[in-house]
DNA sequence: CGGCATCCGGGAAGATACTG
DNA sequence: CAGTATCTTCCCGGATGCCG
């Protein structure tokens, strides 16, 4: 209906909104919206199709979906992209300001694990995973390490960097890694942040580690849990 | 209705929760709801009350403002307290691991404050005003310099305190301070990230200046604003 | 007045089914 | 696979009223 378009319409413009000059208060207006950071960690390592989005946050329906998209598209942090042929797909990516929230889920992300309330046996996103070790990579832990670091999850790989007492990572093939972690994502937080044996892990059948083991071995000591509040 | 009671009691347990491991979307669960992140900041320089929560946060009912303060509560975030007499008043805090939040509205409102559709032109509370002084501050254009500024809004007080390259603030009477900016919280943003002359927001009768004048004149130039995305 | 419970209207979120 | 249409449920926001 047109009168109903009409007003959704203009609900949108001037709907719920802060009128709030605070610079948080006015990135609550742009990502405030029930999953639309979660949307955004999605896509911090790089353009996904909808149906990857979709399935990877559990919970989230295709109509919530659609709206999330189009107004962080309306709010210049994601663009819609049609990749060339013969992939012909369409994705949905981040704009260059867009990837520039990334510390907002690394200062939430911190700040939030010292919940009390926090539970960690809960599903992860393989993309989560990723963030989580640039969130608790402790450069001191690692003591001047340079290390080539690669996870492979279902179908997507990632490549985690440890050099000059930082940690970065990238959505790519697995080339060049000192030791490569396969298997599912919530297995690699368990053994990173459970403390527990590595060992124990592969045992279950849950991850498989191939290259340098000892410093698969090593690599559980370069994290660490924040102690709760 | 008990029946109404028990469904929205068990709403709020299982409720509207990502099920999610991830730090961030935890971060979500405990502050995501409209106005938590809101109520956060204004108690970021001390407890208020109710009534002063509620008139800050223009928009926001009581019944919300119950509700939040209730979840904050629970989720240890924000604790109530009874100040002694003869206030005999009820106030409500942030428990320490509350105040650690602090860094979230820094991040967030830096990377926000570049969004091309920001409005400073809206109305912003003394806590806002005060928090962007933190944010935005600028210790190379300050240049090793040692002051201490006083702001006075209608019948609070705020001391922030430039030492080694760092502003810190706090919400106290006035005391020694090189020059005190008394007027309404809008005007001090529209000065300093606004570079609008000092005598043309005087004039307006919206900002009164006591003390080092030329201290005063300097410190517009303290904060930077970033370039829009 | 401060704090909180209650009722109501509108709109956003969530689930499902459907279409190109 | 990528959304759209529809329906239900629940949250938000405003108003009112109770109680200390």
């Amino acid at each position: 209906m047109k009168l109903d378009k009409i007003t959704s319409e203009s609900a949108k413009a001037t709907g719920r909104r802060y009128h709030d000059a605070c610079g948080a208060a006015h990135g609550l207006d742009l990502v405030g919206e029930r999953w639309a950071l979660l949307v955004m960690r999605e896509l911090m390592f790089g353009p996904r199709r909808f149906g990857d989005l979709k399935s990877d946050l559990c919970g989230l329906s295709a109509n919530v979906l659609t709206q999330r998209l189009e107004g962080l598209e309306e709010a210049g942090i994601v663009r819609k992209r049609k990749l060339p042929p013969p992939a012909s797909v369409q994705v949905y990516e981040l704009t260059h300001w867009g990837y520039e929230a990334q510390p907002v889920f690394e200062v939430l992300g911190r700040w939030a694990a010292r919940s009390p309330k926090h539970d960690p046996s809960l599903p992860i996103s393989a993309v989560s995973t990723m963030m989580s070790l640039r969130t608790m990579f402790d450069a001191e832990a690692a003591g001047g390490l340079t290390a080539r670091i690669g996870f492979v999850f279902d179908d997507r790989s990632f490549v985690a960097t440890i050099a000059d007492d930082e940690l970065t990572s990238e959505r790519i093939e697995i080339s060049d890694c000192d030791v490569v972690f396969s298997g599912e994502p919530s297995a690699v937080p368990e053994y990173v942040y459970g403390k527990r044996p590595l060992a124990d892990i592969e045992a279950e059948g849950r991850l498989t580690v191939t290259g340098d083991r000892a410093l698969a071995e090593r690599f559980q000591t370069f994290f660490g849990l924040p102690e709760k509040a």
